[in-house]
DNA sequence: GTTCTTACCTGAGGGC
DNA sequence: TGCCCTCAGGTAAGAA
């Protein structure tokens, strides 16, 4: 699942073969995915230059020498693969496109990035670069989660003010952008909080005690990322996916990892989501 | 205004 | 082997 960590992991795997690189082909291959493709989109990216690729959230946005920017969402199952690109050099040999190649940006350097997404929760879009931050998927997100804008005051204060279960808030892109259903339960297991616990009756102590937790958990996960990249690329040019060693997602019945501990792993539902937690380090 | 539920979508995995 | 069912989850839109 294409959290922050992961898309930041995207975005390095594609910036050695997109940044710089003019694109001199794009087959859009279908009309879009969770919505329509903006007008005209293969001529607006063929022959643009990628000048920059950053990353907002889990958007990763490319700024192109025309002005604009494309926005990618990588949904829940967006995967970019990078053929012709191999051990720092690059060649011209690519495979025929396969289902759910929804998306094949051939790069003037002999690089070809496509765009896989069975589940089609994915998105692109395109818009001015000077106005990005007042794009509708942009505008509503909040701060950074390892910028300077996410401290310990902006995190009680917004934590004050919610009603909900303090699972529900951290997945609030509009307090935090980034955090998905993984990562939030691994930072609350760290932080010792459960999940159902109102936001607003979280002790400021306990509240600011979250973000450093937060940076750690996202910091680990992308130098996981990065540090498999190398390796995973050269296997099949697929970015984005690594087996992360998660302490309690995914791992219901199975025993607390916390030394002492005698309990097991739950899992419950939060907001039509699951929530792995220990009822025993979580309180 | 806030919080919760549902729809979108396909593949994987379990049960029979 | 194959069919049916459930589940996974980011986001938006509608409901409560």
């Amino acid at each position: 699942m294409p959290e922050l960590p992961e898309v930041e992991t995207v975005r390095r795997g594609l910036s050695p073969v997109m940044e710089g690189a003019r694109i001199v082909r794009a087959d859009i291959r279908r009309d879009g995915l969770r919505w329509p493709f903006p007008d005209r989109m293969a001529d607006r990216l063929t022959g643009a230059r990628v000048l920059r690729l950053a990353r907002r959230s889990k958007y990763l946005l490319a700024d192109l020498d025309t002005g604009e920017t494309l926005i990618t969402h990588l949904g829940m199952s967006g995967r970019m693969l990078i053929s012709g690109h191999a051990l720092g050099k690059f060649h011209h040999d690519h495979p025929a496109p396969e289902k759910h190649d929804h998306v094949v940006l051939d790069m003037e350097n002999g690089a070809r990035v496509t765009f896989n997404d069975p589940r089609r929760f994915g998105a692109m879009d395109l818009c001015d670069t000077a106005g990005l931050d007042a794009h509708k998927l942009i505008r509503v997100l909040g701060p950074e989660p390892l910028g300077n804008a996410f401290d310990e005051p902006y995190l009680m204060d917004a934590l004050k003010r919610r009603n909900s279960p303090i699972k529900t808030a951290l997945l609030d892109q509009g307090i935090i952008a980034g955090l998905g259903n993984i990562y939030v339960c691994e930072v609350l297991f760290r932080a010792g909080i459960h999940p159902t616990r109102k936001a607003a009756r979280l002790s400021s102590t306990r509240a600011a005690g979250l973000v450093p937790i937060i940076r750690d958990v996202l910091g680990e996960a992308i130098e996981s990322g990065g540090s498999s990249l190398n390796d995973y690329r050269q296997a099949d040019g697929e970015l984005g996916y690594f087996q992360h060693n998660f302490r309690v997602y995914g791992r219901e019945g199975q025993p607390c990892v916390t030394q002492g501990c005698t309990g097991k792993i739950r899992r419950i539902t939060q907001s039509g989501r699951s929530t792995f937690y220990c009822a025993q380090c979580q309180r």
